[in-house]
DNA sequence: ACCTGAACACCGTTCAAGT
DNA sequence: ACCTGAACACCGTTCAAGT
């Protein structure tokens, strides 16, 4: 409790002025308020609000509202590539593309608007959160040796590259469309089952399942 | 130019109020501004000085900003199923995935706020607009019926529709990640390239390379 | 160093009132 | 019927001023 011994003047505890950590109070508070409102309504003003904070206040721990957003997407991008390691460490060789890619779909649908802020337009211009760019490096890259991986490609080759960012349009395309609800899922259908039946659907497409084959 | 005959008082001519078709005319200026500055970013006020209109009178046509929002990403998807359309009609059978995947791709990059609009989170809660599923369900319709025709399944079959969705998936993935920037896209790659690349991926990811490739 | 109050230039939306 | 003026409740952002 007795945080600052440097106190020489006042009484011991402040609580009319709002002390220290503003910085990851406001990340908590719009992380929270993210999900209630969307990434469009999110108000610097209402997560300041929110903690009791004049509305200027945000200004001194963030350039602007993209910045404070490109917070937010940077944390996602750490927790979605986190996500995906996880399962893809403890999945069976072959079916490491299946697991990757329900990983990712599952992070996406259970944090909606966090997806949609980090690959929407809205932060667009704030690029200067360092953490941003690192985190979505990292994701690609993850991606990428996981991809690498199942199909024993060497990694780094063209081939690699190309699977990898096939796989990256497909995870994207199937979890976007989904969360923006332009899809028109069947009723019933369970998260785990439109990510085989997407996956099944590609393998119709590129795969010896009776496409392509002059046969 | 004398359009009312029965203007039975005042003068014929009367250039200071501003006439009919004002929706037409707010549609043209948001379409027009809607590149210039984004979904986000596009304003009700704004649009409505742009064509020396007061802000209050769009109201007088449509239900909310999310309402003419709603108007304009039912002509984007309007404008897409033709653009596929005609691409997929001269196409030589077997390419067709290729073709329409470009066709749709070269949409998304020319009139990429269209497309974020499109598919964004923007106008949600619109729906009104009547327009608006059935252009959305006829691109669909279309996507699905291009994908079938070329894979010789049975349409309305459940492979023609796990097919359709992946070719969804893949046009909106590589779309979506392309627009959005968050490819990291070699330089001097070309739109072309860039679809062959994710096709070539998806061939590697999923089967027998060389579906429908060039060379 | 950290925060506030007040202001500026914007928003979407409503509604009485004008023509 | 169609449009305006003025108002309301919001925004992001800045900046002098307080502690």
């Amino acid at each position: 409790m007795k945080t600052v011994a440097k106190a020489k003047t006042r009484t011991v505890d402040r609580p009319t002025y709002h002390v220290g950590h503003l910085d990851t109070l406001l990340l908590d508070a719009a992380r929270a308020m993210l999900e209630e409102v969307g990434p469009a309504k999110l108000s610097l003003r209402a997560v300041s609000a929110r903690i009791g904070v004049s509305p200027a206040a945000a200004y001194h721990h963030f350039d602007s509202r993209a910045s404070l957003l490109g917070h937010l997407a940077a944390q996602g991008f750490r927790e979605l590539a986190v996500a995906v390691e996880e399962r893809a460490a403890t999945a069976a060789p072959g079916s490491l593309l299946r697991e990757a890619a329900l990983a990712y779909f599952r992070f996406a649908c259970r944090n909606p608007c966090l997806y949609q802020l980090m690959f929407g337009p809205e932060f667009i211009g704030d690029e200067s959160a360092v953490g941003l760019a690192d985190a979505r490096t990292r994701s690609f890259t993850l991606v990428q040796a996981v991809i690498a991986k199942d199909s024993g490609l060497e990694p780094g080759s063209g081939g690699a590259r190309s699977a990898a960012l096939a796989g990256w349009v497909l995870g994207h395309g199937l979890a976007s469309l989904t969360i923006q609800g332009r899809l028109e899922r069947p009723e019933g259908l369970t998260d785990d089952q439109l990510v085989d039946r997407a996956l099944q659907g590609f393998a119709i497409l590129f795969g010896s399942s009776g496409v392509s084959g002059p046969a």
